[in-house]
DNA sequence: GTCGTACCACGG
DNA sequence: CGTGGTACGA
């Protein structure tokens, strides 16, 4: 059992970092890589479990890093982090297993509302195998470059029915390795590289850097994001737009300070601007 | 560098 | 009318 003070399941499925997981009468369950995860809710924590890799959760919640120790050290580098820390206190950044998966999934959630990623990273996802019911492993990149971009458009897809053949295959033709090859590399080479994909800017680069790449100094600002840290530690910038070159300024800020913890401290940041932006969204309609 | 603009679809 | 942006030209 982990207890809650280590594990937040629903924050973690819920924060942006993965789409498709589906609330079940025990508590949720998910497809990560080729592995299906299920959480069952008990008191006071969460048993977890996978198939057919019995050990595939670990990683995927990387639960063997202590998450005490973690947010004492994010804390004690800014302060002004502790009510977010607080508020989910269980909240962990995710390692998904395959970075392809990733990539293609944050594609989908360019200037777009979560509602419709879900949509699309379901519809991408359904061209996979089922491992279970409503449960499919994410397509390869393969299968991605063959889907037709009038079926895409056709579904919903709009735009990105373009961008997602166009970009598998890309990664295709720089071989089969490339993607996780990026491991290999400097956090900003893997960054620079992924950029250079069509529809992929920063934001999404780190975002495949992050989840997929499994780099902890990467810290994908994004429009709520943003706010928080232009106006910690860029003030001039508090009522700037985001652009790439600020992107890349204030990124740099926020990695000299946090270091290995800044993908941990963006995810504090990110679930409790998202939750206020969306409580206040509810409320006015 | 910055600024404005278009981009698909659709929830709010 | 704005969305967990990106790309492009002025
Ligand atoms: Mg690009």
């Amino acid at each position: 059992m982990i207890p809650d003070e280590q594990l937040d399941f629903d924050a973690c499925v819920l924060s942006g970092q993965v789409f498709r997981f589906k609330r079940t009468d025990e508590g949720w369950a998910g497809v990560d890589g080729t592995n299906l995860i299920k959480a069952k809710r008990v008191p006071g924590g969460w048993e977890v479990e996978s198939r057919p890799n019995r050990d595939a959760w670990k990683a995927f919640l990387q639960i063997d890093r202590d998450l005490l120790d973690i947010r004492r050290r994010i804390a004690s580098i800014e302060p002004r982090l502790i009510p977010m820390l607080d508020t989910f206190p269980g909240l962990r950044t995710l390692r998904l297993a395959s970075p392809a998966e990733t990539l293609f999934s944050f594609l989908c959630t360019a200037n777009n509302h979560m509602s419709r990623i879900v949509r699309m990273t379901e519809f991408l996802a359904s061209k996979g195998e089922e491992l279970e019911a409503d449960h499919y492993i994410f397509p390869s990149v393969v299968r991605l470059a063959d889907t037709s971009e009038q079926e895409l458009r056709a579904n919903g897809f709009g735009y990105r029915g373009a961008t997602i053949p166009a970009v598998a295959k890309t990664v295709l033709e720089k071989g089969g390795g490339w993607l996780k090859g990026l491991k290999t590399l400097d956090y900003l080479d893997a960054r620079a590289d992924l950029c250079r994909l069509p529809g992929v800017g920063l934001k999404l680069a780190d975002c495949v850097c992050l989840f997929g790449l499994h780099f902890d100094e990467a810290a994908p600002i994004d429009t709520h994001v943003w706010k928080t840290l232009a106006e910690w530690y860029a003030p001039g910038y508090r009522h700037a737009p985001l652009s790439p070159s600020r992107y890349v300024e204030v990124s740099t800020l926020f990695r000299e300070r946090f270091g290995d913890l800044a993908a941990w401290a963006q995810q504090y940041v990110f679930y409790n601007r998202y939750i206020s932006y969306r409580t206040r969204t509810v409320t006015q309609v």
